[in-house]
DNA sequence: CATGAAATGATCGACGTCTATCATCTCGCA
DNA sequence: TGCGAGATGATAGACGTCGATCATTTCATG
């Protein structure tokens, strides 16, 4: 009843632990013959390798590198929080994890850091990619060398990678229409006012696609106005928005699918709150959560950053252990926050990242 | 550089593997003096156990049990299918999950269930609870046997548990009447139609009491009808919002935090499509998707039980370790899904939770 | 039939921990 | 001073696997 060891295999294939072991470990040197009923064997009684014992012999730990673009605030703040955090959590199980900086949106930049990177002091890479064709090389050589590679947030194309964990941000971009369609019920009129970072994006301009497919459809489209660039930055966010608002119609509904919404934020609490407009925008910070407790915006689509890495790292213990990777891991699902249904707030120590504090 | 282990404590508390084993499991007979300084070393070098390699040498496995309502259909099968799906996973980490079914709704039952349980078969307990004395003291005399007890889903007051995993149903009440508000932007008017099982459940009762908050919140409070009682059933469900959705006034929007939705869907489906109130309701079926997917409804809110499985699984794990459980491990954010970020249905095979068809 | 390569068997010492046993040492106390 | 209880040390054999080494068997081939 207990589980069968490979010693109870071996004997139930009728050869030695020797030769067990040389065939589960693809040591070759078997017969055909003999391999054939060993891997019998491992079927008809449901061998699977103890995976700790394994390691424990092996004095194995994985050794798993993250590149993460660099940056102190927003997402990939959040980002390298949640990997921190995780770090001394995934010890336990013999997990390491280091952790690399690079230059955020610079291809080059990664690109040059993946051609730095050397196999054999790494089990296991997962970066927060990009579709060029240096990235692309630098990863097939790695996953040539033996290193499984997890694309995180950022898809480096379906070829150049093991496995993808992300968000659907055409699916993110469809949703924040639909909740302004929503917002839109009974028949009312309205004018969007998209507001992304840069067209250059590509999340952003998936998002954006998609807010226009839900805006276009239907019966009765909504119309949307050009969308502003405000290139990830709060001061010409708030400049931007502050005009926006004081337009003549004025924007009914706003979905800011970028970053640097503290600026956007401020220019709604400048602005005068009755009759302000649905607003819609990007990842759960400090001042997202604030401006949802202060009815200053209605929702906040997040990508879940811990949740990513938790699936990163589960899919490079996976690939690690040749192991199949469960249905539905990498595909995260944006979280909808309003007012009354947001988490609670990291602790400071979490948030920052410091552990050791 | 590498992690210590017993014998390296040992080494630096100046005594030997046997007395630092003594110290480390509890065995008793080492002076107050040796203990202090193995505990001092355990610190100064950051000694953790080496669980895997502690486990095979106790050939330890975890022998968790889930105790869930019967039901073939709706949010209990989802959890138990869920739970048979994390099985096979959890068995690679030596966690053994055993099942069992009790009547539903049924707090006799339940503690009967309990009461027959022997502690020596169980490491940990998980279990949809009830808030009930006798529920309570059987799990009190469980935790004094020493087995763990998370609660799932339904919680049995925070003595009674060790941990509790579910989702805040007020907040969830309270997040479903802040999307009607959002539907009734620009002033609308509108008439809100509350639906629930039973008002003895108590989700229930939390979902209604935070509707009921929020739509009398702020300047332009939002009218409620009385809150039908479907009771979970379809049949009747059908009857009613049919009813409901003829009369006049119509009612804007409905809010059905029960089971039985299929019925409402039915209902809805055979009401005039256009000016069709705004409908959210609770968890996603195929039914659920399905009328999403037809516009019919706008939001499912959903408990994620596979997330709460897994939530109860690590919690289990972690007290069964002894080890600290991660913050916010148990609070689970109920889910808002859209036509556009519903995610992939499970196969047939993994939502029966028959996985060795 | 001898030869050599290929296949197989047997076994060892790790990995870090647990459980157990037995021998030795250190005291306070009679 | 000697006794006994308590504290400590030493060590063995497991857990299931890995990575070796070395000896033995099998078999096609010349």
């Amino acid at each position: 009843m207990k589980k069968p060891t490979l010693q109870d295999v071996a004997a139930a294939a009728g050869v030695s632990y020797a030769t067990a072991d040389r065939v589960l470990n693809a040591r070759g040197g078997v017969a055909e013959k003999s391999e054939a009923r060993v891997r019998e064997a491992i079927r008809r009684l449901g061998y699977v390798r103890d995976i700790h014992a394994a390691n424990l012999s092996r004095r194995r730990v994985y050794a798993f590198r993250f590149l993460l673009p660099a940056g102190d605030h927003g997402f990939f703040a959040r980002l390298r929080a949640a990997l921190l955090a995780e770090r001394p959590r995934r010890a336990a199980d013999r997990i390491e994890i280091a952790f690399q900086e690079v230059p955020a949106f610079d291809a080059e930049a990664l690109a040059d850091a993946l051609e730095a990177l050397a196999p054999e002091d790494c089990d296991g890479l997962a970066v927060v990619a990009a579709e060029s064709p240096r990235v692309a090389q630098a990863l097939a050589r790695l996953r040539a060398q033996g290193v499984p590679v997890v694309a995180l947030v950022a898809d480096a194309g379906p070829e150049a990678r093991d496995f993808y964990v992300g968000v659907d941000n055409l699916g993110a971009g469809r949703t924040a229409g639909r909740l302004i369609r929503l917002a839109h019920g009974g028949g009312r009129r309205g004018l969007v006012l998209p507001i992304l970072g840069t067209p250059a994006a590509r999340d952003h301009r998936d998002r954006l696609e998609g807010l226009r497919q839900v805006l276009a459809e239907g019966p009765e489209p909504l119309a949307a106005l050009p969308a502003l660039e405000a290139r990830d930055d709060p001061a010409r966010m708030k400049a931007l928005a502050r005009e926006a608002l004081r337009a003549d119609p004025a924007p009914t509904a706003v979905y800011s699918m970028g970053a640097g919404n503290r600026g956007l934020i401020e220019a709604l609490r400048e602005a005068a709150p009755e009759r302000r407009p649905m607003v819609a925008l990007h990842e759960l910070t400090p001042h997202s959560r604030k401006a949802l407790a202060e009815n200053l915006i209605d929702v906040v689509i997040d990508q879940k950053p811990a949740r990513e890495i938790a699936a990163a790292l589960d899919a490079l213990k996976a690939l690690a252990d040749g192991r199949a990777i469960p249905a539905g891991l990498g595909a995260i699902t944006p979280a909808l926050h309003l007012k009354d249904n947001t988490p609670a707030a990291p602790s400071a120590r979490e948030a920052s990242g410091d552990l050791f504090a």
